[in-house]
DNA sequence: AAGTGGTCTAGACCACTAT
DNA sequence: TAGTGGTCTAGACCACTTC
């Protein structure tokens, strides 16, 4: 009996290398382990690691990347205590409730609409569907507490997701995987600002005309085929958006 | 005499294999190289370019991470028509100049302000100098044709910048790099929504109140000390900014 | 089963920084 | 000059998709 563990989990991965050693260096550098900001040379962490260094280039690169870290030529690897501040990169977020737990917020979601209407015709060339095809609405407010801090409107095609029973409640990107049809690949997002009109003002418990942010986006699968038209609303006096800007490519 | 040639330029490298690649492949992308949006396997371009599947790896990772290509694993790699519409990626942002003729503008640039002051209490705290310090304020205005688009007032130390007879219209990582004092890394950004203000108003050219996106933020160089604080304004009537989200780390 | 991208290795040489 | 990160090679095996 060649019994097969992790059967029934849909978590296929068994971390890989660089998996590991990325977690591995971030704890130390956020438990200090490194006393004055220097990390050991590359040469060192493969000998001390047993991998290559390869493999722990490309863990630094990550952390490079998140801002984690700062490398120099000819001089070393060193923790950098203002990247450390960011607790969610823009480009990374992919659920709201993460991103509250981040920030050190207890979250909560409430589903305030979710129901079944037609295409618009931008909406429909937006998802490349025809107009009056259905669309699920769902509507999402995220709170702290009981303060509102992110309110979500995504349409989906109505085939994408799965029957009545599913839970609205649950990330976008879980909805269509339960669908079973489209995987949520990535999302082109516009940052757009806007005074907040009655509705959404009030949903967000500030006053009308206040000055916010808005994403307006749509997500794609793998294939590039649209499958999701979103539009979020953040009370910025409570969720800073951050960023760090680089020249370089990596 | 072993003559070394480029010698004034302050311009040092040669492009290496991998950016040669990366911006060869791009050419190949954006002028429709690949009939049906297929890019040949990693093995082929190696052998074809005659590189190493690693340096095809490096250049096809950066072309992922701006959106132009996306990666399937065990199906091929595949030109990404959504994400060819970023013109700017907003975590690349380094000149305005360049963005706006990313946009396809031919923009120029005004120097509305240029005046020496002392840090207050928390511009001195941003830039770890001493309440009191001289500052040099620094205040753009970048237009295409007559249309005004984005707004930043630089605050930087004196000392970081040369002496009077630098041009102030140069951006600012230039203009430290004149001043050989400091070298700007990176940049610390928050997106913060606003009403703008009568003066801001006026001079982006709209009407008091309006609605628009800013950046309040802090740019550091390679040993994570503060070098400029600086806070830019957008018509985002006319710049869009946008950006990919994307669930893994690269 | 064949072909693709994903991971990893071991080693080489170069460019740059410190001392 | 010694040590660091930056670039590049050639090859191996794995996980996944497609046919």
């Amino acid at each position: 009996m060649t019994n097969e563990e992790a059967s029934e989990t849909l978590i296929t991965r068994n971390p890989s290398l660089t998996d590991q050693v990325t977690a591995h260096l971030k704890e130390r550098i956020l438990g200090d382990g490194f006393e004055d900001g220097r990390i050991p040379s590359e040469t060192d962490l493969a000998a001390d690691l047993g991998v290559s260094r390869t493999t722990i280039r490309d863990a630094l690169s990550r952390l490079e990347h998140e801002g984690a870290i700062v490398r120099r030529q000819g001089a070393g690897t060193f923790v950098n205590r203002p990247g450390l501040q960011i607790k969610s990169r823009l480009e990374e977020i992919w659920s709201y409730e993460e991103v509250l737990r981040d920030h050190g917020y207890l979250p909560s979601v409430d589903v305030l609409g979710h129901e079944e209407t037609v295409a618009d015709a931008r909406l429909a060339a937006d998802l490349g569907i025809d107009e009056g095809d259905a669309v699920i609405v769902v509507e999402k407010l995220f709170r702290e507490n009981d303060t509102p801090v992110v309110l979500t409107v995504n349409q989906i095609p109505a085939g994408y997701v799965a029957g009545g029973d599913v839970d609205p409640a649950q990330p976008v990107y879980a909805l269509l995987e339960a669908g079973g049809e489209r995987r949520l690949a990535y999302y082109v997002s516009e940052i757009v600002p806007l005074a907040l009109d009655g509705d959404v003002a009030f949903k967000l418990g500030v006053a009308a005309g206040t000055a916010a942010i808005s994403f307006e986006e749509i997500g794609y699968d793998a294939d590039n085929e649209p499958v999701v038209a979103a539009t979020s609303y953040f009370r910025d006096d409570l969720l800073r958006l951050r960023l760090i800007r680089r020249k370089a490519a990596l």
